[in-house]
DNA sequence: TCCCGACAGATTGTTCAACAATCCGACGAT
DNA sequence: ATCGTCGGATTGTTGAACAATCTGTCGGGA
């Protein structure tokens, strides 16, 4: 009780709120995620429980904690007595993981949001449109995936924000091969900008259909570089 | 080779998707995932490991996997050096899932799905009938996951099916709660039965409406039951 | 009386070593 | 060339061990 008197209601609630230091199995996961992201790791890479463990200074077990972690974000396909491997997505995947978009950045754009997110969602236009006078394509990609984010934090949903960055996740593990193309996100900064637009003049059902047509177009151009 | 050669392409084809025994890891999740379902453990339940790997008779390092998996699933909660316990939901997380619904199920009922597809969710409303009609209770709540689980398939994307699913069993979490109230699925069967029809008479759009006005509902109950 | 710190017990986090089960590739026989 | 067989490598699972952390209790001091 140094400061103003808790009670034990709110030290309870303190307890459960305290910052949860990461576990070496999280940092593990952390760390591959981030290799997965980087592309070091590229799809269908097998990922061999005692060299990583070996490599990152841990244990097998603790190895095999992270790799539930991964599998259970679909980064990484565990296959019984073979091993795991980063996770390569199939033509009809690509589909799959444009549905999920379709579905929830729809929805979270049709809700409008406070003023506040939509200052954010305006943040990550104008950080793209920087990233491409500076030509950073890399900035860019990130600017366009902080984005297509903002929009779903539009409703302010912990577990559609989740959805969302799993999704993106997963996307970056096959946006390796698009990205040759250097010029590939800077088609989508008119179509940030009208949709944020349109969402700014309060006009979110049409910002809703800006984003489905940006979507599909999108899905399109996916499903051609990865060759299908 | 009991049967016609498969050659070895189709062998290897056949080998990523053979089935896939389920790991004991898998099966302890499987099994506390019953339990939760059942109401057998309820929220906050501390599950401690040596107790568990114990009952089941496998090792503790096993009960780990088994609850990375759960914690992926947002079904168990990890406080750091202090255990696992079953997750509670508060007021707020309930709304949470029941925006994850509204996003996931209207998007899903919108696209109208195949006739195949449609005629699923015709199933399930029977199914529900036929519950009410025998006053088997638990039938009827089986039978109106069934229901939306379907709404779901209409767009036959696996990671929205598993989405689904994830908001399912979170849900049965706390609904124990409220079916003590034995009539509590059976204010949805009209419900159920107009969406159906909606989206047979090809009118997917008034269905979406329709189930949007459910949803709202629902979550008031639901909060309401829940005490807040 | 109430608060505070030390202590003991219990539980988790992590590692290590071992072994069975399974898979993979090579080698040799037909 | 095809088919078994064998050996090496990797995974799946277990058991034990130990440090780190948490919880509750017990006593001392204000």
């Amino acid at each position: 009780m140094t400061t103003s008197d808790a009670g034990p209601r709110a030290l309870a609630a303190a307890a459960r709120l305290r910052i949860a230091v990461p576990s070496v199995a999280d940092r593990v996961a952390a760390e591959l995620r981030q290799q997965l992201a980087d592309g070091v790791l590229l799809p269908g890479t097998r990922l061999t429980e005692s060299t990583i463990a070996e490599d990152l200074g841990v244990s097998r077990n603790t190895v095999r904690e992270a790799f539930a972690e991964l599998a259970a974000e679909r980064l990484v396909v565990r296959q019984p007595n073979r091993g795991v491997f980063v996770a390569s997505l199939a033509p009809g995947d690509i589909h799959d993981v444009y549905t999920v978009r379709r579905a929830v950045e729809v929805a979270a754009l049709r809700g409008g949001g406070t003023p506040e997110r939509v200052a954010a969602v305006r943040a990550a236009v104008e950080e793209g449109k920087a990233a491409a006078a500076a030509d950073d394509e890399e900035a860019l990609g990130t600017a366009n995936q902080h984005f297509h984010r903002a929009i779903v934090a539009l409703v302010g949903s912990r577990r559609l924000d989740t959805i969302m960055s799993q999704v993106l996740a997963e996307m970056r593990l096959f946006f390796h091969k698009a990205t040759v193309d250097a010029h590939f996100y800077r088609s989508y900064l008119d179509d940030n900008e009208q949709i944020c637009a349109a969402l700014e003049a309060g006009e979110p059902d049409r910002a809703a259909e800006l984003l489905l047509a940006y979507l599909d177009r999108s899905e399109q151009k996916q499903s051609a570089v990865h060759g299908e």
